[in-house]
DNA sequence: GCCCGGTATCAAGAAGCCGTCAAGCAGTTG
DNA sequence: CAACTGCTTGACGGCTTCTTGATACCGGGC
């Protein structure tokens, strides 16, 4: 989650605030530096998901803050500064910087072009896999909302799902009255065990549970768990 | 290797000409579009590494056409236009267009930022989701708003096209209510789970659905799934 | 053998969700 | 302004799921 982090390299201490007064009232988290040598520390520690660059630094050129963030990084860069000729805005930009905002600017402008940018960087990093908990022979696969017990679809019904999905994510492990209740019926819940006894009675069911080899363990006063019952049953 | 086309969509042939023979002379192929309805086809069939768009169409709103291309596509967009009203900017950046240029436009400077959306557009590369979604004997061809089902074209509701092309995108797996309100009626939207039952219900009606082998499955207290009758369930 | 706390199962009524129809409304087009 | 299209909304029957109470079960302590 540090696609959210924008850096401001900027000398000028009004226009640096303003920044990062506009960028944290949009809930991103705003990191100010106003040295070109501080801003690339910055953009290698702090990992944002894109950068605003004032190329009028006192230190050193901007244009090279620009290149030597690109030598590692692929970060969005929004270069901002007094300089309108066309011919520094083709240098800037084919240098690596990803746009180009004059100043004076309009801060909505800009604000909208840092959605652009972290909209872009986004999209770089590929999709998670799919999230498919697996406990012995039953396969729980969140995102399709599909259950298989030894190769066989089950259909279960929303309470029933959530129960099952609730203790495949914490194979093995007891997971008590209290606690599924309110996970799966709501936080008002928590003290209907009688719930518990029915949905789990109706889990076995579905499940074609062998009764002398388990899958959903009884812990008597305490909960259940979901076990492999192929695993090793000794500790 | 499709990343150097260039598509532009421009009405003014002077300028549409003028931006050919510039992309020409640097070596990118170069399409050009007249009509808003011509560049989306356009934008499905030549699968450009960039677009320049100019919004003052004759046919339809350009912003209209940045959506239409943004429901299936990732290609960079720069709009073109004479409008340099901050406001339009940030609306226009907003629905998904990467840079924004005012004309009178300066041709490097254009070229320079298109440039840049042709590098970021191959740093994203991963793979190009296909514009034409297939689900067994549905096909949903996301840049013409057709839809075909066993060969024959269905006629949908911008609504009703949204919901299934939504559907389309995942295939067998369970959008939840919430997330297909908020993708189709918008974010406002999370709770009229009426309007999912009406669409589900003509949608099953206009692709002529079978009750005993549904393609648009229920999910009961959760949401929808599109899937492939003729699939084995076997993951 | 009997009691007792906790558990499993069953079944019936209540509640909620789904599919469908149809009427009302708003925006467009000719 | 009339016809049309698509969106929204209310009503209702049918069905699934949830809830709840009744009853049987099981193991340990006495």
């Amino acid at each position: 989650m540090t696609g959210e982090t924008v850096l401001v390299i900027e000398d000028t201490p009004a226009i640096g605030r303003a920044l990062r007064a506009a960028l944290e009232a949009r809930g991103y988290h705003a990191v100010l530096a106003m040295t070109g040598k501080d801003g690339i520390d910055a953009a290698a520690v702090s990992d944002p998901g894109a950068i605003i660059l004032d190329l009028g630094l006192p230190d050193m050129d901007g244009r090279d803050v620009c290149r030597r963030i690109r030598t590692w990084s692929d970060v969005p860069i929004i270069v901002l500064t007094v300089d309108d000729s066309e011919q520094r805005k083709v240098e800037t930009l084919d240098i690596g910087a990803d746009d180009y905002v004059t100043k004076p600017f309009s801060t909505p402008e800009l604000l909208a072009r840092v959605r652009v940018a972290l909209r872009r960087g986004r999209a770089v990093d590929g999709e998670p896999p799919d999230p498919i908990l697996t406990v012995g022979d039953v396969v729980v696969d969140v995102p399709h909302h599909r259950v298989q017990v030894a190769g066989e679809d089950v259909e279960l019904t929303p309470k029933e799902f959530a129960f099952l999905a609730l203790l495949a994510r914490y194979p093995g492990r007891v997971l008590t009255h209290r606690a599924i209740l309110q996970e799966v019926w709501g936080p008002e819940y928590g003290s209907e065990t009688q719930y518990l006894r029915v949905y789990a009675s109706q889990l076995r069911k579905k499940l074609g549970e062998d009764p002398s080899a388990p899958r959903l363990v009884t812990e008597p006063g305490v909960g259940y768990r979901l076990v492999d019952r192929a695993a090793i049953p000794e500790p």
